[in-house]
DNA sequence: ATAAGGTGTTGCAAAAAACGCACCACGCAT
DNA sequence: ATGCGTGGTGCGTTTTTTGCAACACCTTAT
């Protein structure tokens, strides 16, 4: 939509911080994006950044029309993908951001099952931590969010929590491997492979563990998903996961016991998206086949 | 603002229903204006207007965009009001959709207590009947509404309700004039004069004579409220109003005495607003104020 | 201190977009 | 058939926007 191009050019200096180097981006001159700068900001009779030495940086006034420009932009995709719908045409895209714990298994699954039934629909993953994810659906930048013990919930709209009781894996032959249900204690005997502070199984494991006066000791310590996966098990090490993908193990040599809920509680996925916010048809649908799914399909498996 | 302009385009012609008549109240060509619809219509990929051979007509799609577009507006209304403030000023304009028991006395003085303090702020008071007043909202005529009785709430934030017991009005000399309370038949023996059908004091009086089996005898009937004021009462006849507009009476020679309850049951003023809508600063701090006063001077009056 | 590199801002001419006018094709009522 | 109204379009003109260059100012490195 052409005609709201200043409001990009704003959203686009405020992340800049710059009107040169928003300019750039915009492939346009700075002097005509400082002169469109100047024309809003005489419309409003107020000036929308504050002039700094090193570049600009937004005013108070300036961040309230910008969480305007983010709504109403964000409103007009929702309308314009229920106008495509009326047609008949499911179209549109779906920005997605998710607990790094969710990357894999279920949710490429759903994504691939939707789009296999309407091809017109485009996905954005973006993996996120839990505390920035609901950063992410204030700014716009994801329609939905799927998030594995979320830090605050204040603008956050739940559809759906699924409860997770944490998982301990390890090798089939692992000592521990026979049994039906896992003390805290036994697991903190073996060297862990952890993942950052940054993650939600990470920080329902410390709790736990300073509750009980353990020590957990990490060997190995990584953000990265595949790196856990692919590291090969030695010295008796655990690793841990929640149920969503422990069906999903990457190795037929593991196996995943449950740990006993009086030490670690279960933890939670909190679906949803921005408050306050109608979502478009396909991110709307979308959450609806997972919710579903999750309600028929999951909840059952936890008996 | 400039850049909306389009928007603007859209209302108008929806709203004309012919592009050369909203081309002559927005003061351009119809050429110039057609134009732009095309050139819209062309960025979205669809008609938002279907053609007649008498002027054109929203689509589906166009109302779906015409709804976001009055949003957007509104909104955009309510941050520029939330900037003013943040620089101290306080300014903007109120509208207010009210039914028309409520054009008199109370709601006058309310507008006139919050001028007083904040002068930059400007009110327009629509006067509406109980159905079309939910209407006046979602089409962003109105910001606030004062209803009495209203018809729907299904799109109505409620923010308070006050009940209202109608209360029965006549010379100091009637002969029902000493009572404490009247019943309805006690009424029904006197000539009437009885607003129309479109008034929510009419819509209780007939509810409660049908099921008592009572026939009110309306003499003079009127929808302006001034002319029932200034009428000269004769041959005994009684009025009807509602607590909030009895010690405002027009004449000192007439008295109001409450209506049974068991004949009549009380109605109610239901002040809000469009439901899912942010009000603008001035709109909100008024709504603020007139709750308040309800709450503390007049709620105590019922006793 | 001085020079260099960054910032936002502004005159001015060129380019682009929007506009008004006249005109066309079409549907409907007289 | 004949007006009369409607939406759409080609073209010259007007208005707006843009790009270029230069300016004034501040921060940082020399």
């Amino acid at each position: 939509m052409r005609h709201l191009l200043p409001y990009k050019y704003i959203e686009e200096i405020a992340k800049a911080g710059s009107i040169r180097k928003a300019a750039e981006t915009l492939a346009i001159t700075p002097s005509a994006l400082n002169r469109r700068l100047l024309a809003i900001e005489d419309e409003l009779g107020v000036a929308l950044f504050e002039r700094l030495a090193v570049g600009v940086r937004l005013n108070t006034a300036g961040e309230l029309l910008l969480k305007h420009i983010r709504n109403q932009m964000s409103d007009l995709e929702r309308v314009k993908s229920q106008i495509a719908d009326l047609s008949g045409q499911r179209r549109g895209s779906v920005a997605i951001a998710c607990s790094p714990e969710l990357t894999g298994g279920f949710l490429p699954g759903q994504v691939q099952a939707y789009q296999s039934e309407f091809p017109g629909v485009t996905f954005k993953i973006n993996r996120r931590f839990r505390i920035d994810i609901e950063q992410a659906l204030i700014e716009h930048q994801s329609d939905v969010a799927f998030v594995f013990e979320p830090m605050k919930l204040a603008d956050f709209q739940t559809i759906h929590t699924l409860p997770q009781q944490l998982m301990c894996v390890m090798d089939s032959d692992h000592p521990l491997a026979n049994k039906d249900s896992l003390r805290l204690y036994e697991c903190a005997e073996f060297p862990l492979l952890l993942p950052e502070l940054t993650w939600g199984i990470r920080h329902i494991l410390d709790q736990a563990a300073i509750k009980l006066g353990l020590n957990l000791r990490s060997i190995v310590q990584s953000d990265a998903r595949e790196f856990l996966r692919d590291y090969k098990r030695q010295y008796l090490q655990l690793s841990f996961e929640i149920p969503i993908n422990a069906n999903r193990l990457p190795n037929e040599n593991l196996v995943a016991i449950p740990i006993n809920p009086i030490d670690v509680p279960p933890g939670n996925i909190f679906v949803g998206h921005l408050k306050g916010r109608t979502l478009p048809v396909a991110a709307a649908r979308f959450l609806e086949q997972v919710t579903n799914e999750m309600v028929n399909n999951l909840e059952l498996q936890v008996d």
